[in-house]
RNA sequence: UCCCCGGUAGCUCAAUCGGCAGAGCGGGUGGCUGUUAACCACUAGGUUGAUGGUUCGAGUCCGUCCCGGGGAGCCA
């Protein structure tokens, strides 16, 4: 194939390619004929939002016989002279010597239109979406950020650790899980005793992965600080804008770490990941700032700029009975906050991200960090604005003793985990950790409302199309 | 899973009290123009989500189901 310039590199220097010839590859947006003789096609190629004008002048023998096929949908090379645009809208524009047309795109069936889609509809044709300005944009975004994931913890000296995606233990208290078996659906139905499972793959009962939060403190245990990035999954019947039954999770975790560290290093993370979106991706959050969230730039610049709140359970629950909000749920130390209750602190009390710590022990699960008091544990929410919780973690218990303590109390089986109470017998050392949504995080950053915008295909109940 | 609101042309939506199925965009044709979600004219395009019922008559009312949206729970 032949080589061409990407877009967003024309227009990034597009001082030096003035006068000169540049290829370009791509899918074409739209086309205006003009009956001066020429044709302004605009021919976008995912590298960036902005299209580029193509000028085909129409006395040129090639473009006649392929002129009536260039249309909305249709693949294109084009070869030509890079000119200053005296149109408005563009600062150059490719005024065109030779264009080659790849695949035609026929305009009576071809879903996609230069005008606005509803997000519903572009939901419904996965397979096209992605040459939308939206999700091209949202593409753009949850590549920088993933990007930016790495760049965070390499820097800091963690190592990426594979975690694996089928696990053996289906009781770490994060959720329904997906069962994974080779057993076809009569033995399923026919087989009777608990013993079913010898004949299955792993001669047990497998499941995918609801958190390689376990498997990460094997590795942080050893090589200090470690960190996971790779789909997690949860088979809840959740129907909402945030939930998916795939998702994206990232989990470090750190030994010789406490809570303090680990709140630290979170704020940190959300604020470098927020940092490079705003530097790198400025041209498509100004897209979004103008077609789907007005306050969007102000709110990820305030999480740049502003520390985060951060206050223990026990004082939110006290901002919440001083509050003069009429709340649905009952605010009572002991229980849960409700997501009325988070969205309050963090979008109306304080305007700005929110971390909250030490809730009670009864609420969170086995593997916290009892905390002196008894009642609570050595936990921590980073809440922000439109999203709520975006980062839940802890400092792990790392006591033998109190850590069996909580398993019995919560019917864990300290048989089946026996490998997780070693890590406390053999060597133990404070340690801590929390997990972040990758598809949260492109919501934060994007203002997109419903999560299934924000990666390419949904898995939600009912849906695994594509 | 629960509560609320929706489903009408390819897309986005309108249709008064139950009384002839509509518009804009997109498509086609023609016109106009260094155009910018171009513009102007003409034109094609419908099993009103599915199903059962009430009625002289149902897009509209009732039952059931499917799908979408908002909220809740669960959580990241």
């Amino acid at each position: 194939m032949e080589k061409a310039t990407r877009i967003a590199e024309l227009f990034a220097q597009s001082e030096a390619y003035v006068g000169k010839t540049a290829r370009v590859q791509g899918w074409v947006r739209t086309r205006r004929d003009s009956k001066a003789g020429i044709s302004f096609i605009e021919l976008n190629d995912g590298s960036c939002l902005k299209s580029v004008q193509i000028i085909a002048d129409h006395n040129h023998p090639e473009y006649q016989e392929i002129l009536a096929d260039i249309t909305t949908g249709c693949s294109l090379q084009v070869e030509g002279t890079v000119s200053p645009s005296p149109g408005k809208g563009q600062s150059i524009e490719i005024r065109a010597n030779r264009i080659k047309l790849y695949g035609r795109s026929d305009p009576l069936t071809y879903p996609l239109q230069k005008k606005r889609h509803s997000l519903e509809f572009l939901r419904q044709i996965a397979h096209l979406r992605p040459r939308s300005n939206t999700i091209g944009a949202v593409t753009r975004i949850r590549n920088r950020l993933s990007y930016g994931v790495h760049q965070f913890f390499q820097d800091r000296g963690f190592y990426y650790i594979h975690t694996p995606i089928i696990t053996s233990s289906d009781c770490e208290g994060a959720g329904e899980v997906f069962r994974v078996t080779t057993l076809g659906p009569e033995s399923l139905l026919t087989g009777q005793s608990d013993n079913i499972f010898e004949g299955d793959f792993f001669n047990r009962p497998a499941f995918l992965t609801v958190s390689g939060q376990l498997q990460a403190e094997i590795y942080a245990l050893a090589l200090g600080k470690v960190y996971t990035f790779g789909p997690t999954f949860r088979s809840e019947n959740s129907n909402t804008s945030r939930h998916l039954a795939e998702f994206w999770m990232i989990e470090p975790e750190a030994a010789f770490c406490d809570l303090q560290d680990n709140l630290e290093l979170a704020v940190e993370f959300v604020k470098h990941l927020v940092g490079t979106i705003l530097v790198d991706c400025s041209e498509d959050l100004e897209f979004f700032a103008h077609f789907v969230e007005p306050a969007l730039l102000e709110t990820l610049q305030k999480t740049v700029d502003t520390s985060f709140e951060i206050i223990s359970y026990k004082e939110a629950v006290a901002f919440l009975k001083r509050s003069d909000e009429a709340f649905t749920f009952p605010v009572e130390w002991g229980n849960d906050l409700q997501a009325e209750h988070e969205r309050y602190l963090t979008e109306k009390l304080f305007q700005k991200p929110v971390a909250i710590i030490d809730f009670p022990r009864a609420l969170k699960p086995f593997y916290m960090r009892v905390n002196a008091d008894e009642q609570t544990v050595a936990a921590m929410d980073i809440l922000v604005p439109r999203i709520g919780e975006i980062i839940g973690g802890s400092q792990r218990e790392d006591r033998r003793d109190v850590l069996i303590e909580q398993m019995q109390l919560k019917g864990i089986s300290t048989e089946e985990y026996r490998w997780y109470v070693e890590l406390r017998e053999f060597g133990s050392v404070p340690h801590a950790g929390f997990g972040c949504g990758l598809e949260r995080m492109v919501q934060f950053t994007t203002g997109l409302p419903n999560i299934r915008e924000v990666i390419p295909f949904p898995r939600t109940p009912g849906h695994a199309e594509f």
